[in-house]
DNA sequence: CTACTTTATAAAGCTGTTTTAGTAAAGTGT
DNA sequence: ACACTTTACTAAAACAGCTTTATAAAGTAG
């Protein structure tokens, strides 16, 4: 129970709120479309439209077509009423994006990690790459009103803590939020780099519109983004899609994780070693038992979730989509449900995608904060 | 973008809702307790209690102690309002409720499906049960708002077609809700029995007041409810949670289903029988195997969700509750983040309860036209 | 030029909310 | 018993935002 009470002013601020996104959603339009869209009446619209106007959400854009009449002012989104930041930190690659408010891409920049992967000099490395393409890129008077950052691990959102990422020196528990938040002095927010990908593929990529699906990254490391309801889920411990901890082969149950049995071993890009290794870290060459062993994980995938689609990113599913075939041979074997398997649209950039549609979700909600002021 | 623009009229039946709902979850209370706790002003609240009690929503319940002034009186829900039907057509019985609006049961009935389980014998038997019991238990002037009927097998509640029911003769694209709704002359919705388990359990049985759970059904057949954010989450095909399909012997990809590999081939009653079967029919003893088996499905289970826990239902679990322990070794040993494992405490009768709390959610949709009336 | 259409604003009225003020009914203290 | 305080509720007035109706402005079509 949510929801809360309503009087004038909440009224206003909520049809202030449908308004805008009307705007924004179906481009430059007249306040008489508006009205029809909204189901508002004409003078509500514009008194709306006036407040919109002064705080620089809107502005007008010229005049449309006459259709046999007065010809219509045309009102449209301030995609520069503010910008939102999209970092992701990879095993090998740090991606930064600065984006308008209608999430397209003002800047890009893309530089190395670097030797160093641990936590403080990796950070204060992004911090810097950020705070100069702010500097450089962003006009003037545009506040940053959102920051996000994906790293390659299992992280803790409510607590802005990075739990684990293994392709990364010495990062277990670290607090990146506080300390991108003390680098920049700006909010921030940390996620889950595959989790960002899925939102991001939902968004722009290959399953615009789908209710549910899940992101298969295959890469360095091995985990899905599950989309359901158009939000992700991430579990209640942050652990959901960590399915290189899959188990495929029920005789090894009692193996220790790292070894024969577990999805991750089979799956990747280096020589399997017998020792327990930490997780995300896959091995081993893409024959054909690895592409069963992680058709039937994707079939169980989707006996579990019965997702709209299902689709395969990171390096691994670039370089080798032939793969998908094979996959979904095995998979629709053992799922009958079994949904498409489709290769991301969005390459390595997914979870800057992802991490722009985060961050303008978060700025829809701070939006009542603008309106009042 | 769901949410509709505001007037003064849809402010008043928004404002109605929420005092009704303040009402009903926290019991009787003052018309300045309401004021507090929806921070309407005591007129608002006044004029909104008027009206919720014309039409009966709500009636005066007497005089509450005074706190050092004047007397409160009392205004409390009216439980008598209106009833739901909750009925489940198991493998071997049929099951029924009667509740009123707070979810109280009225009246229940167990019979037994019979010998002649195809469509459409069982389907009268199972309306002719309603309204007998409707005839006999329910108050006169007491409508019925909303009826449920689970059903043992995955189910298109859009279409309200039960796609199909392994134990029952002859129920492959049955159109149960159509069925129903003609010999009962009111509007129907059918579900999976699983999922109204699942929602059950949630709702008054083990896992109240968790975001997330997954239910997990050892009976005649296989199966489980998934409970995200408060909400069943059913898939995309009405798939999700079959769990018969799930594989954890990667080698038998490839072999029919029924046969050995597949889960539902291990956990049962039944002798096993190697030609293929149609699904949610488990065979073989509980032998350890089996329980592996089904710990590391449980185990893939929580990696691929990260439920707040998961429950076992059905007659196995009720019988065998010690083979909690054995799972959880297996499941906890390939899955870090497994969750607790509870036993139902719900029984038989979960669906039914999962039932009856769908059925007063779908009258909290229909509330609004008994507002404006 | 006239008739009609479309867009936008102005004036008036309606609904529902809050604030303010007041009444009712109880408890508290001397 | 009496005055005073506390709590519950209601009546009246003021306020805010919406809609309807009327009007102005600016175009098209014949």
């Amino acid at each position: 129970m949510k929801t809360e009470t309503m009087d004038s002013r909440r009224m206003r601020l909520h049809n202030s709120e449908q308004v805008l996104r009307i705007v924004r959603d179906l481009g430059p339009l007249s306040r008489t479309e508006i009205g029809r869209q909204s189901r508002l009446s004409a003078p509500t619209v514009a008194a709306v439209i006036a407040e919109l106007l002064r705080v620089r959400m809107v502005e007008e854009s010229g005049e449309g077509k006459s259709t046999g009449g007065r010809r219509p002012q045309l009102v449209s989104f301030n995609a520069k009423f503010g910008a939102v930041v999209s970092a992701n930190i990879g095993a090998t690659t740090i991606r930064l994006v600065l984006a308008d408010m209608n999430g397209e891409w003002i800047a890009r920049r893309v530089l190395p990690v670097g030797d160093d992967t641990r936590p403080e000099p990796l950070i204060a490395r992004v911090a810097d790459a950020i705070k100069e393409m702010q500097a450089t890129e962003l006009g003037a008077g545009i506040p940053v009103l959102s920051t996000i950052v994906g790293a390659p691990g299992m992280t803790d959102m409510t607590r802005g803590v990075v739990l684990e990422a293994a392709n990364l020196e010495g990062w277990v528990d670290v607090p990146a939020r506080d300390m991108l938040e003390r680098a920049l002095g700006v909010p921030v927010t940390v996620d889950n780099d595959v989790n960002l990908s899925a939102i991001g593929e939902h968004w722009r990529g290959a399953r615009r519109d789908m209710k549910s699906f899940v992101f298969v990254l295959l890469a360095t490391g091995l985990g899905a983004g599950i989309v359901l309801e158009g939000k992700i889920h991430r579990g209640n411990r942050w652990y959901a899609g960590e399915i290189s901890r899959l188990n495929v082969d029920f005789r090894e149950w009692d193996v220790d994780f790292g070894a024969a049995g577990y999805l991750e071993s089979y799956a990747g890009e280096e020589p399997p070693k017998s020792a327990p290794r930490s997780p995300r870290r896959h091995h081993g060459p893409l024959d054909d038992e690895t592409l069963v062993r992680l058709g039937v994980a994707i079939a169980n995938i989707a006996v579990i979730i019965d997702p709209e689609a299902i689709v395969l990113g990171g390096r691994v599913a670039v370089s080798h989509p032939e793969m998908r075939e094979r996959l979904f041979e095995v998979a629709s074997r053992v799922a009958p449900n079994c949904p498409e398997i489709g290769i991301t649209e969005l390459g390595e950039d997914a979870p800057l995608y992802g991490g722009v549609k985060l961050a303008l979700d978060h700025v829809d909600e701070l939006l009542p904060r603008y309106l009042v002021d």
